[in-house]
DNA sequence: GCTTATTTTGACCAACTGGTAAAACCCACG
DNA sequence: CGTGGGTTTTACCAGTTGGTCAAAATAAGC
């Protein structure tokens, strides 16, 4: 039996929510070998032995950011509405992969650098939550085509693609940057004209 | 003055070349922080003071991957032919770099790992060799469209989506057999089929 | 077969890392 | 205003990690 979970105070919301934020900028940067509980208690402002008086370990640190940012993660997705108009759907849907790449670029590489590494840690949602939406989703894209709605293409495999264009600009960030030519410029805006075009090119019956 | 490099012996070349084989594979699943000098020696076969023999430090070994890499990994894109048919030879570069994911997965991962967490080893290359090569293949691009030899598309971006899409199978290799159902599957086969289709439907006039 | 240069090993170290214990501190509440 | 809970700090520890060093073992050249 464990103890009724007493109220939580004001000290202790303030601190969990500093202490995530500053583990996410950690973690998104050094990844989770990487990084290490003295640089993300210093980003958040506490003694070490004051942020492990909040979480029990660097792993439940870390756990709790990726289980908190799974859920937002998937919203674009589940966004997918079956009775819109396929093409305004899609375009929707990447239109927002962008802006969450644009906007939570160190979300997007938290992923990233557990997903490189074997997704040690989140093996178990992807084969379950993640794939039972995309099965989902692709069932519908797949009727869509069906229909004649839009051409023909490998609806999971569409999926998989909208993925790797978007978030390739949160995650390869240097990259793109180094390539265009430096840190002042905004490739979104182009980017978001470019990935436009491709998916109507493509998706045109 | 330096003496001069003496011969470099049998033992030598073997065993270095046995340490970058054995770095390749544990800094590609665990990153540079997250691999250990002692994980590489005993993958390697060695003790961790003899691989230390070899090279200075960890962070030689990983140099020395990183760019003996570089030059492979950019000559899918140098092989791409002004002079050929315009979407013939994009399509070849898509297929050569898909080729590289399913063929060097782990050079794949290396890089995106160093890159994600900010490239803080090889951003020179990036900025300079790398953006160098890129702006001269985006100029044959931009004539190939000038002369309506393909649809008109931003040249960069269309660079950044090969390598995004492409890539995206060796990197996230986990999810991709996650979401498709298995470890047994090989999504190979049908993505070189879907990256035809994507970008002969986008680039055709 | 002997000598020399190369290679390998075992013992070791200092810095770092995740985590603990207990005392000191602070703050709301009666 | 004091007391009991929640909070923070100081001091500490054991395990790991990158790296060194001198001696031992091996290979190469003559």
């Amino acid at each position: 039996m464990q103890q009724p979970a007493r109220t939580t105070t004001r000290i202790q919301r303030k601190n969990t929510a500093v202490i995530l934020e500053a583990a996410l900028e950690v973690f998104s940067a050094h990844g989770f070998r990487g990084a290490t509980v003295d640089q993300i208690a210093q980003a958040a402002g506490l003694s070490k032995p004051n942020l492990l008086y909040y979480f029990p370990s660097k792993e439940a640190i870390h756990t709790a950011l990726l289980d908190g940012l799974m859920e937002t993660w998937l919203d674009p997705l589940r966004a997918l509405d079956e009775d819109g108009d396929p093409l305004a759907e899609i375009l929707g849907y990447v239109r927002r992969k962008l802006e969450m790449s644009r906007d939570y670029p160190r979300e997007s590489r938290l992923f990233a650098n557990e997903i490189i590494q074997g997704a040690p840690r989140i093996g178990p949602a992807l084969s379950g939550e993640l794939k039972q939406l995309v099965d989902e989703k692709a069932e519908i894209i797949h009727r869509w085509i069906a229909d004649g709605k839009i051409a023909p293409v490998n609806p999971h495999h569409l999926i998989f693609s909208i993925w790797a264009l978007t978030q390739h600009y949160a995650d390869f960030d240097v990259q793109v940057h180094a390539v265009l030519g430096g840190p002042e410029i905004d490739p979104y805006p182009e980017a978001g004209a470019y990935l436009d075009t491709l998916f109507t090119r493509m998706l045109t019956p």
